[in-house]
DNA sequence: TTCCAGGAGTCAA
DNA sequence: TTGACTCATGGA
């Protein structure tokens, strides 16, 4: 009898981890346990089959290889065992989180994503990507009676106006929406930026209206897999106090430079770590 | 009712 | 360059 089923394998993966890591706002947990994975123009339905593999369960869309959307050229045990032994104090973090790896996603979904994550809650952000694909995706076919969508090209997104954007609650952040998209549509140097280097990715993502040093941060990490970015949010200032030891008025400037000086050309995946741990652990004692 | 969220734009100093 | 203020929205 012969095992037809596809496996993908890695050094360690855990897809619940991943899925509440907050860099990810397309995954729909199934009730028999299986996620439902949406990522621009495809999307994938996977298995959990043990901590270092996961089964394809179903494919929409365009091919692709989604080993690579799970970063499977990454060793993230050896990457964790060498942060470890620069900061023994990320031991039990690093414990606390096995299985977590940083995706490479679609970099226009997640320039949309993190444009919607200013000043806002994940579950809001959830709820307006997949309004938005909804709205202007391609339809890719259904999974356990859930539509399933392609994330709206460009092209598509180019078209939409500041109501448009509104009326499936981007709130404020319509107008930025809409210049940032059409402007975009109208360079020609956009699908080469991955060839930039890290400072000059971040100046290109910033000069994106409703893109902030934080926003160009998560998307490098989150889409262009530049880990040498250190995103400070609302809970890495909180994290930075009991952390490093500065005032709880210190100024973000101050904290992402405090953050750069402890780390090295891996600090995108301590972030990552930390911003688990403390959102899901509610602190560090 | 008030606070807060994976912040950014604007403007004055 | 820095700091204060404002911006929609809805769950806690």
């Amino acid at each position: 009898m012969t095992d037809n089923r596809q496996i993908m394998c890695f050094d360690s993966i855990d897809l619940k981890v991943i899925a509440d890591s907050g860099q990810c706002f397309r995954w729909v947990e199934m009730a028999d346990g299986s996620y439902l994975i949406c990522d621009g123009d495809s999307a994938v339905a996977l298995r959990q089959e043990n901590e270092k593999a996961v089964e394809i369960l179903e494919t929409f869309g365009a091919k692709r290889d989604w080993a690579t959307y799970f970063d499977s050229a990454m060793n993230y045990e050896a990457a964790s065992e060498e942060l470890v032994r620069e900061d023994s104090r990320l031991a039990p973090i690093v414990a606390g989180s096995f299985g977590l790896r940083l995706l490479r996603q679609s970099p226009l979904e997640t320039l949309v994503t993190f444009m919607m994550s200013a000043n806002n809650h994940i579950p809001r952000i959830k709820q307006f990507v997949h309004r938005l694909a909804e709205h202007y995706g391609v339809p890719l076919g259904q999974w356990q009676g859930v539509d399933v969508y392609a994330f709206p090209s460009l092209e598509a997104l180019a078209t939409l106006t500041e109501a448009d954007f509104k009326a499936l609650g981007a709130g404020y952040r319509g107008r930025y929406f809409e210049a940032t998209l059409k402007g975009l549509l109208q360079r020609d140097d956009y699908d080469a930026w991955d060839q930039l280097a890290d400072d000059a990715l971040i100046g290109q993502l910033k000069s994106l209206m409703g893109v902030g040093q934080k926003v160009a941060e998560c998307i490098a990490l989150f889409a262009y897999g530049r880990w040498g970015c250190f995103p400070v949010d609302t809970w890495i200032k909180q994290l930075a106090v009991p952390w490093l030891g500065l005032p709880p008025n210190a100024a973000e400037k101050v904290i992402r430079e405090a953050f750069y000086a402890t780390y090295g050309d891996q600090r995108g995946l301590v972030q990552q770590y930390l911003f688990y741990y403390y959102r899901h652990r509610g602190g560090l004692t």
